[in-house]
RNA sequence: AGGCGAUUAGCUCAGUGGGAGAGCACUUCCCUGACACGGAAGGGGUCGGCGGUUCGAAUCCGCCAUCGCCUACCA
């Protein structure tokens, strides 16, 4: 352990030392039997393929906050880390690879696809690991888990047998989101609505036996060729006289009926009429169902027209077809108009594609409804907290209005639905063990489902798969329920309300006490990012720094608003910058429009720690072991307990802070504390008493401040900045025993700590009297390196006078004054001085040929005018009786002092005035 | 269409009933033995607009404007 601190603050050492260093020592691994009380995050498995981005780096830091906060409070802290196998997302990308190798997924086959997944997360699969540690992100990897583990994907089984059972689970032949990309299906959650430019389509459709035309409108004219009726309402006297009567449907040779339907059309839409295409609209197939219609598919996998259309059409993709069938429609006359319209379009989630509602057979459903009972109970109740509570309302509406969630999925890389088909009843065989024979007639001739399942089917279970379920394991009575469940909100039904859903049905209790929802990282505009944009900001580049020419060419336009920003790149922030940064901008409810330089301000802040930490070394290096408060210390000055006193203050609002979710506040009253309190003033003010041989008392007493709170800040900011307060900490000997490590010391509490609010006020008053002084030099242009011969404090306030006399040392170093002199106003004084007032302190600086008359007059007279508004406004506060009779008694009585403050500040500059003539 | 949120210093944001704050940027001065990733001092805002409640409103209520986000089956 290294005493001696470089000069700079270089985070990337500091952060390799740090990771190091927890890792020899274990240092996050939970106990489960050990006799502390449990508390316990779970980290939300990012994707195996995915990489570290700024809403990772966010929570994670969040989380990290609150388990190493909750660590060193007696608490035994385990933050459960994992990752989740992102069905689509990773078949996609195991499958590009596979092309770029000239093979594709059908040639290979199941099985042998299946292991190429495998591999593939075995080399890649870590890289978001490794950069989650590189965080400092304090989780237990010796508990690390994988949604396709054994355990896990016994997890998924049993529930999904129980749910079974319990007539939960149901297979229907329902329209569903066909991802024609992706070649699966998708449920309504993985689905984006996405506004685009289109056309609205009014197209002609001839009535049979007659000359009558109907007109329809459509976005979407080539599903004309799928329509099987006509719909009217049956209110509309514009149609009365065709009900029962038939269209023939144009470029096809079929006739379809006009039915009459209330719910399909709308009279004030349009033309009051509208086509019906029940096999690719969600509307059209619940109409088609209403009225006993026919459905027609005409769109293959692919997402192009099949056979069920005429010649022309067949092979087209939709789009295409689309052209096609306008084209064909204007040249045989059934075009009426074309209008702009603005329209919502499907895509897909994952691969972006437009979604096709279109059945497929049947798909397996979990029903909602029943499970989102409790779930809705156990937010209304209580037993479930959502912060900020504004999304408790969002969590309601969507709960109540649940649909049934599709869970089966085409595709190979995930859990296989544990059902088998027999093909000699047709019935279907749920079974934990796989089974030999159909469970109904026992016929052998089984085989199992192809579909897996929806990869949140199996994050659901998280919260409890993680811990053992459905084994009954120690870590799981241990460790469950969990505290809080830190995400983003976008997934708050994707995943949150679900593992809601599931923890209470398997667990019978809730899954965790609160849900914190973090913003979204938005770039410094508020635009969402993207790499299209090429506005991202990549946490690493942050951390570690980034040059232009280390980028690879390809990344450029991802990066590119980054390097147009800063053409020279970024110099290597550090974790704990980017944490700190984070913390600070995380305030409820609101997105975080990041922007790097405040990134760089933070880093800044901590090597002014860096350096206060030095300085400490300086004076105390050869104290070593803990820093308790010294209170009792014979030498304590005013300035000790002062600073004393607002480490009190501060950890109280950190304690505050950190219980309400308020991480920006923690961080904010830290940093103001650290620097403009303690590096700003009570260092400056220890100086000279440290240097001071001659008063052995008050060195010391200094000397053991200095390392208490020193101590105690270090271990308040760790949950924020954990490598660099781990470093410093160990650079002061700050340990108990030489292997303890910060990460597992004890946190402050505020109520064990002492406070003088006596000294502390004087010392306040004497750094407002410091800064007068100062403001006078400044102002009168008196070069920092001349020095006062003499400055007069005149005040008749005793404790006022009290603060003066025993800060007069400190106010001639900080001001460079050679003499101070101190007494009542009514001590005479020369005319030719500088005046100023602040705190009922009138402060007087002879000229001596320092300051020019004429500016100082003009410099008087600026501040009288302040004092006189002042008068002015606490005049007309006090004159008005309803606020005398009314506000508290607290503030009138504030406000008189104030007014008579500033009453006496005034007849002190008048009479300063008169004195200069 | 409905719901939610935002609008505070040039920029990014705190601040929920008692005289407007931070970081960065800006101006002046200073390389003083922790730190120039620094120090000292300073300039800059009728807190989106209009009404209301209150002794008192950036803060509570209503309306309007602008901008976001989320839900929704409008052909």
């Amino acid at each position: 352990m290294s005493t001696e601190l470089d000069a700079g603050y270089d985070p990337t050492r500091v952060e390799q030392r740090g990771s190091d260093r927890w890792e020899r020592a274990d240092a996050f691994r939970a106990n489960a039997s050990s006799d502390r009380p449990a508390w316990t995050i779970v980290l939300p498995p990012p994707n195996v393929t995915g990489a570290l981005h700024m809403g990772h780096a966010l929570g994670n830091t969040l989380q990290d906050i609150l388990i190493r906060h909750r660590r060193m409070s007696g608490y035994e802290a385990l933050w459960l880390p994992g990752t989740d196998h992102a069905g689509i997302a990773t078949q996609m990308v195991v499958e590009r690879s596979l092309r770029e190798e000239g093979l594709d997924r059908p040639t290979l086959g199941r099985d042998a696809f299946v292991d190429r997944v495998w591999e593939w997360k075995d080399q890649y699969g870590d890289r978001i690991v490794s950069q989650m540690k590189r965080m400092g992100s304090s989780l237990d990897w010796s508990r690390e888990r994988f949604t396709l583990d054994e355990g896990l994907s016994r997890a998924v089984r049993e529930i999904f047998v129980r749910l079974w059972e319990d007539g939960l689970i149901h297979r229907d032949d329902r329209l569903v989101n066909w991802d024609p990309v992706g070649q699966t299906v998708l449920s309504d959650l993985e689905v984006e609505q996405e506004e685009e430019d289109g056309h609205l389509w009014h197209i002609a459709y001839p009535v049979v036996d007659s000359d009558d035309r109907i007109v329809v409108a459509t976005t979407r004219p080539e599903t004309l060729l799928g329509d099987t009726a006509v719909a009217v309402h049956p209110d509309d006297p514009r149609y009365t006289h065709l009900h029962g009567k038939s269209v023939a449907l144009p470029l096809t040779d079929r006739t379809i009926p006009i039915i009459t339907d209330p719910e399909a059309a709308d009279m004030a839409f349009g033309s009051g009429a509208v086509k019906i295409t029940p096999a690719h609209d969600f509307n059209d197939f619940e109409t088609g169902r209403r009225n006993t219609l026919p459905s027609i598919t005409i769109l293959d996998l692919d997402g192009c027209l099949n056979d069920e259309v005429p010649e022309r059409y067949r092979g087209l993709d939709r789009e295409v077809a689309r052209d096609r069938v306008v084209e064909d429609l204007e040249a045989q006359g059934f075009l009426v108009r074309i209008e702009a319209h603005r329209l919502a379009r499907g895509r897909s989630q994952r691969t972006g594609a437009i979604v096709e509602p279109m059945s497929i057979g049947k798909q397996w459903f979990v029903r909602a409804q029943p499970l989102a009972e409790p779930a809705i109970a156990a937010v209304r109740d209580g037993r479930i907290r959502i912060v900020p509570e504004q999304w408790e309302s969002t969590y309601f509406h969507w709960m109540e209005n649940i649909r049934d969630w599709c869970i089966s999925r085409q595709l190979w890389w995930g859990h296989r639905i544990p059902a088998w088909n027999c093909e000699s009843c047709g019935e279907v065989t749920v079974a934990r063990q796989d089974p030999d024979r159909c469970a109904h007639c026992g016929s052998d001739a089984i085989h199992q489902e192809e579909d897996v399942l929806d990869t949140w089917f199996s994050s659901a279970l998280w919260p409890f798969s993680t811990l053992g379920w459905p084994e009954d394991t120690e870590d799981l009575r241990r460790f469950y329920p969990t505290e809080v469940l830190e995400t983003g909100f976008d997934i708050l039904f994707f995943w949150v309300a679900r593992m809601i859903m599931m923890g209470l049905y398997a667990m019978d209790d809730v899954p965790f006490r609160t849900v914190f929802l973090h913003a979204m990282v938005r770039d410094r505009h508020g635009q969402k990012m993207s790499k299209s944009v090429g506005n991202v900001i990549d946490p690493l580049h942050l951390i570690d720094g980034v040059h232009p020419d280390r980028l690879d060419p390809r990344e450029r336009d991802t990066y590119q608003q980054l390097l147009r920003d800063f053409p020279d790149g970024i110099e290597a922030q550090g974790a704990d910058a980017l944490r700190l940064t984070l913390a600070i901008y995380a305030a409820a409810g609101r997105d975080i429009k990041l922007d790097v330089r405040r990134v760089e301000g933070y880093r800044a802040f901590l090597n002014k720690l860096w350096n206060a930490v030095r300085f400490a070394n300086m004076h105390v290096g050869e104290m070593t072991g803990p820093a308790p408060a010294p209170s009792g210390e014979p030498g304590l000055s005013s300035n000790d307990k002062w600073i004393l006193t607002r480490l009190a203050d501060t950890c109280a609002v950190v304690e505050r802070a950190l219980g309400d979710f308020r991480f920006n506040e923690a961080a904010q009253a830290l940093y103001d504390f650290a620097w403009h309190e303690f590096c700003d003033w009570y260092v400056e003010l220890a100086k000279p008493v440290l240097h001071d041989e001659d008063s052995p008392e008050a060195r010391r007493a200094a000397q053991l401040t200095l390392r208490h709170v020193l101590d105690s800040l270090l271990k308040l900011l760790h949950p924020f900045t954990p490598f660099i307060t781990e470093e410093l900490w160990g650079a002061l000997h700050l340990a108990e025993r030489p292997d303890e490590l910060l990460c597992h010391a004890r946190f402050p509490e505020s109520s064990s700590m002492s406070r003088w609010p006596e000294e502390s006020a004087r010392v306040t008053l004497m750094t407002e009297v410091v800064t007068a002084i100062r403001r006078i030099r400044s102002e009168s242009q008196i070069p920092p390196g001349r020095s006062l011969p003499r400055v007069l404090l005149l005040t008749a306030n005793p404790e006022a006078a009290l603060a003066v006399r025993e800060g007069e040392r400190f106010i001639k170093r900080l001001t460079r004054a050679e003499l101070i002199e101190t007494g009542p106003p009514e001590t005479s004084r020369p005319d030719d001085a500088a005046t100023s007032v602040v705190s009922g302190v009138e402060i007087v600086i002879p000229f001596e040929g320092l300051v020019d008359p004429g500016a100082e007059r003009e410099r008087i007279r600026k501040e009288l005018d302040r004092a006189i508004e002042d008068i002015a406004f606490f005049e007309r506060k006090l004159g008005n009786p309803r606020f005398v009779e009314r506000a508290p008694a607290d503030v009138v009585a504030r406000d008189r002092a104030r007014l008579e403050a500033a009453r006496q500040t005034r007849s002190s500059l008048e009479a300063a005035l008169a004195r200069l003539g």
